[in-house]
DNA sequence: ACAATTTCTATATATTTATGTTAGAATAAT
DNA sequence: ATTATTCTAACATAAATATATAGAAATTGT
């Protein structure tokens, strides 16, 4: 099975969580809150949101009263960004991104087309920002709502 | 990162070069040469080869003098058939295939992007036949050769 | 009939990666 | 000082990956 880890799958969770919380006061949003909203271990995010602010796609503050944010405005957070810093780059098999991994690239047809296949989902990727996710969901949720 | 296990790699190859012994008298090589060409351990071939023959996409010819070909032209399988006896239905996340396997999907709008992004792949590798592998394969060899 | 070759089956094992939990230190607000 | 919260590291478990072992079953050629 070509697999998106639950790291991929989480991460992109939290982000969209934190973009629906951006209007908040200041932003932010304490990640046990997070964690019961999007149900998902509290110890498990506190793993998944280190590279996440690595990558300087989230801010911390630290104490009572503190919490996360996004580190700036949805629309400038792409999908790829928060996939990169998450699982490393969007490639479905290694031998895409490291030239060195297998002898065999320069005569393996097969290798051609896991790149092709990577670049497609790179670039759709690449296309929807945290903003469009948020529309998205909100299109979503209005519907079930209208029932 | 999002990957493609071994066994679909490795299947793919595998399957690649049964193709280009398809011309053989009768089609048919021994899996020990195969291991050799390809530099796949045979034990893991041997584990590999068993989903491809329960799909029948592979034949085997018991005994000496025995082997395995191909069920039936490379012009007639094609690359989603491989992945599926691999690794079971395309896709990013289990979400996308099972419906009951997350009690969110009605609301996450996250599911929706994995579900195209997942139908974008399998509408490349459903594109793609055992034939057009071999032919890029001829093609890409063909270039070396002229240097 | 016998030996050689090869697929088939099942099990074991080592390594790595993914997933998740536990415990507690560090920081800041009240 | 107390409380809330992030931060860090270590640990535990499960799944995937890869190889190895042992032998049974089938077929071919002598």
């Amino acid at each position: 099975m070509i697999r998106l880890s639950t790291k991929g799958r989480y991460g992109t969770r939290l982000m969209l969580n934190l973009a629906k919380h951006y209007r908040n006061k200041d932003h932010s949003i304490v990640l046990k809150n997070l964690s019961k909203e999007e149900d998902i271990s509290i110890r498990y995010l506190e793993q998944i949101i280190i590279p996440l602010k690595l990558n300087k796609l989230v801010k911390s503050i630290r104490g009572a009263g503190g919490g996360y944010k996004l580190a700036r405005h949805p629309s400038k957070i792409k999908l790829t960004d928060i996939l990169n810093a998450l699982e490393g780059p969007c490639c479905l098999v290694e031998c895409v991104e490291d030239d060195e991994y297998c002898q065999r690239i320069p005569v393996c047809a097969v290798h051609d087309v896991w790149k092709e296949a990577s670049s497609m989902l790179k670039n759709y990727f690449e296309s929807i920002t945290l903003e469009d996710l948020m529309k998205r969901d909100e299109k979503k949720n209005k519907k079930i709502k209208d029932k």
